[in-house]
DNA sequence: TTGAAAGCGCTACCAT
DNA sequence: ATGGTAGCGCTTTCAA
C-alpha cells in the first residue's frame, strides 16, 4: 500500500500533502493536523486512527518548510566548522550532532575553510534558515575586520530570538564553550620541566591563530613558573597543519638541534608531522629529540613513540555547546584538559 | 544603520520581512522581490537600488523556508554518514560539502551511527525537508530487513523528483559512486605476493559489513591469481574499528605467528591498531611482521613503519557523489584505487 | 470534537 | 515597469 504518490495536474508526481491525507481520511485538514501532532486530546480516537492510517497509506511526510513558516520556528541547528576532515572539527561535529539528534533537531553544517570572511558569509546566509541555534566551532583565527561584522551579525540573530554558542572563542559576548588551552599548555610545560627537560623549542601557528597563541602563552608561562626560559630562536612559526609541523621540524633539524631537548607543537597534527620530519632527518623521536602535542587525537597512541599530549574532550565540547544552546540561562562552559605523558617525552 | 529589528506587536523582536523592505523602499512587495532576485531586467534601476538599500538597512535575509514553499523547491542537499569522527566519512563529508557549496546548496548532515535502522529512520524524516538531493555514505553494513524498506523510501523520494546517490553501495537501483574495493584489494594481494610474501593473515569485519567483505574477496582472489592460498585459520573476524584491529592482532600474536609473514587489515584504522598491538606484544611491525591496510588515510604516513595501503580518494568520491546528484543523466561513477607500498611491507 | 478560514513570508501570474 | 493577489503546505484561532 505504499508507492502512493499523487500525480499533479501537470503530470509530475508530487508528495502527498496534509490535504490529501485529510481527504483520504474523510476529515478536515484542521483535524488531520491535530491528529498528526496537535493536542491529540481534542480529536476523536477513531478519527486519529483514520488519519494515521491515511498518512501511512499515502506515505505522508509533513513539509518541514511549511511547518516552519506556519509555526514561525524551525527544528534545525546550524553548525559552522573550519574543516570537517580535520579530526579536531569532526570530533566536535560528532558531539554536536549527537546532542542535536537527541533533542530532535536537524543539523545543517557549513565549512568555513578556516577563513573568517567565509565564516561571516556563512553566518549571514544561515540566518535565512532561521535555525534555532547557531554553533560556531571557530576557524580559530582572528579576522581583524570581519570580527566586528560577525559579532554584529550574530547579535542581530540573537535579538531575533536565536541562540548562539561559540566553541573556543572566548571574550565574544555569546554563549561559549572554552577549552582550557592556556591551563593545559601550562601544565604540560610544568610536567616536562618536572621530567627533567630544560631546553625547549616550540612549533606554533601565526599570531592570528588564537588557539595557537593561547597554547604558546600558557606554555611559556608554565615554563617560567618552572624557572625555565624559552629562547625566541627556538620558536618557529608555521602553518596550523601537519605539513606545517613537518616543515618546521625539518627546519629545526636542518639548522642543528643546538641543544634542544624537546619540542612542543601546538597541536597533535603538527606534532605528528614534526616527528615524521625528525625521523626523515635521521633523528629518533623520543631519543634524540622529545616531542609533545596538544588535543590528544586518536592517532596519538598509534604513532611511535606514542605522543605526549594534552587531552581535550572534543566530542564532549561539541555536545556541551549544543546543550548550552538549548538551555535557557547559560553563559560559559569550560572544558578541562589533562596532560598525558607518553613515550615521546621520556623522563631524563 | 544596522541593528534594525522590528518589534512585533507582542514586543518580541522579529527579523525584517520582504514586506518591511518594500515599505521602507516605497515599492510593492512584488517589486521588492523582483529587485532582490527575480529578473532584475523588469525593474527600474533606481528602484533596484532603493530596495537594495532598504534591505541592507534592515539587515534583511530572505526566509528560506518561505522561499522553499513558494517556489516549491529547496536549495538543500542532505548527507547521511555512518560516523563523522571516522576519517573515512569525514573525508567524504568534506568533498560533499565542498561540491554542494560550489553549487549554492546548503548541506544538512545526519549521522546514522553505522546502524541500518537508524539510516532508514533518518531518510524518512529527511524526506520532510524536501531536499534536492540525498546522498548516503553507507553504513557499509547490509541490514537485512531494513534494506528493502530503505530502497522503497528512496524510490518514493525519487519519484517525487528527488535525486539520490549512494556511496559505496552498488547494486541498489540509484546513482552510485562505487569504490573499487575488490580491484584494489586484488592489486594489493598481487603486489605483496610480488614482493615475496607467501604466508598471509587477514583481519576482517563481520560478513555483513559489505566493504570488508568485498576487500577480503578481492584480496583472496588476488592471492589465488598469484598462486598463493589463504589459510582460514589466519582470517580473524573483529569489529570494523581501531579497537577491533588491535584485538585481532593481539590474538594473532598471542597464539604465535605460526609462520605468518604479513597481515592485511581491511582498513587503515584497523591496520594501525594492529601495528600497535603487535608492538605491544614485542613484535616489530615491518620486521617481525608486515602489515597492510586500505583507504590510505592521512596518518598512514605518520605511523612507523609507514603503512602500505590502498589509496582511495575519499574527498573526490564525496564531490563526485554531489556532482552526480546534480547532473541530469548519470548512473555510476567508479572511484579507482591505487596500491601504495611503504615500509610496513618491505620486500623479502 | 470539528471545520472554515486567516495567516506565516515569499513568488509568480495577471492586470495595469 | 509596477502593483495586486492568488497560492505554496501547514498551524491555529474562532465559531459552530
Amino acid at each position: 500500500m505504499s508507492g502512493m504518490v499523487e500525480a499533479s495536474p501537470d503530470g509530475r508526481p508530487t508528495p502527498a500533502t496534509l490535504h490529501d491525507v485529510a481527504r483520504e481520511a474523510g476529515v478536515s485538514v484542521a483535524t488531520a493536523s491535530r491528529a498528526l501532532n496537535g493536542s491529540t486530546r481534542n480529536v476523536r480516537t477513531e478519527n486519529v486512527s483514520r488519519v494515521l492510517a491515511a498518512a501511512a497509506k499515502l506515505d505522508y511526510e509533513p513539509h518541514l518548510s511549511a511547518q516552519a513558516i506556519a509555526k514561525g520556528s524551525t527544528r534545525t541547528a546550524a553548525l559552522v566548522v573550519g574543516d570537517v576532515a580535520d579530526p579536531y572539527f569532526s570530533s566536535i561535529a560528532a558531539g554536536v550532532t549527537r546532542a542535536a539528534e537527541a533533542a530532535g533537531l536537524i543539523v545543517t553544517m557549513a565549512v568555513a575553510d578556516r577563513s573568517p570572511e567565509r565564516e561571516l558569509e556563512i553566518v549571514r546566509t544561515l540566518r535565512g534558515q532561521r535555525p534555532r541555534v547557531i554553533i560556531i566551532a571557530g576557524s580559530r583565527v582572528d579576522g581583524a575586520g570581519t570580527r566586528d561584522a560577525l559579532v554584529e551579525e550574530l547579535a542581530q540573530y540573537r535579538t531575533a530570538g536565536g541562540r548562539v554558542v561559540l566553541i573556543s572563542q572566548q571574550d565574544l559576548p555569546f554563549g561559549t564553550v572554552t577549552i582550557d588551552n592556556r591551563g593545559g599548555a601550562g601544565q604540560l610545560a610544568r610536567a616536562l620541566a618536572g621530567a627533567g627537560y630544560r631546553r625547549f623549542a616550540v612549533i606554533r601557528a601565526p599570531e592570528r591563530v588564537r588557539t595557537s597563541r593561547e597554547r604558546v602563552d600558557g606554555f611559556t608561562e608554565g615554563l617560567r613558573e618552572a624557572g625555565v626560559s624559552l629562547d625566541d630562536r627556538f620558536v618557529v612559526e608555521t602553518e596550523f597543519t601537519r605539513a606545517g609541523g613537518y616543515a618546521a621540524a625539518r627546519e629545526l633539524a636542518g639548522r642543528g638541534l643546538d641543544g634542544i631537548e624537546v619540542v612542543f607543537a601546538v597541536n597533535d597534527v603538527m606534532a605528528i608531522g614534526a616527528m615524521t620530519a625528525f625521523r626523515d632527518a635521521g633523528l629518533v623521536p623520543g631519543e634524540d629529540i622529545a616531542v609533545a602535542g596538544f588535543d590528544d587525537i586518536g592517532s596519538a597512541v598509534d604513532v611511535v613513540p606514542a605522543l605526549t599530549s594534552v587531552a581535550v574532550p572534543l566530542e564532549e565540547a561539541g555536545a556541551s555547546a549544543m546543550r548550552l544552546a538549548l538551555a535557557e540561562g547559560s553563559e560559559t562552559v569550560r572544558i578541562e584538559t589533562r596532560v598525558i605523558l607518553r613515550e615521546s617525552t621520556p623522563p631524563r
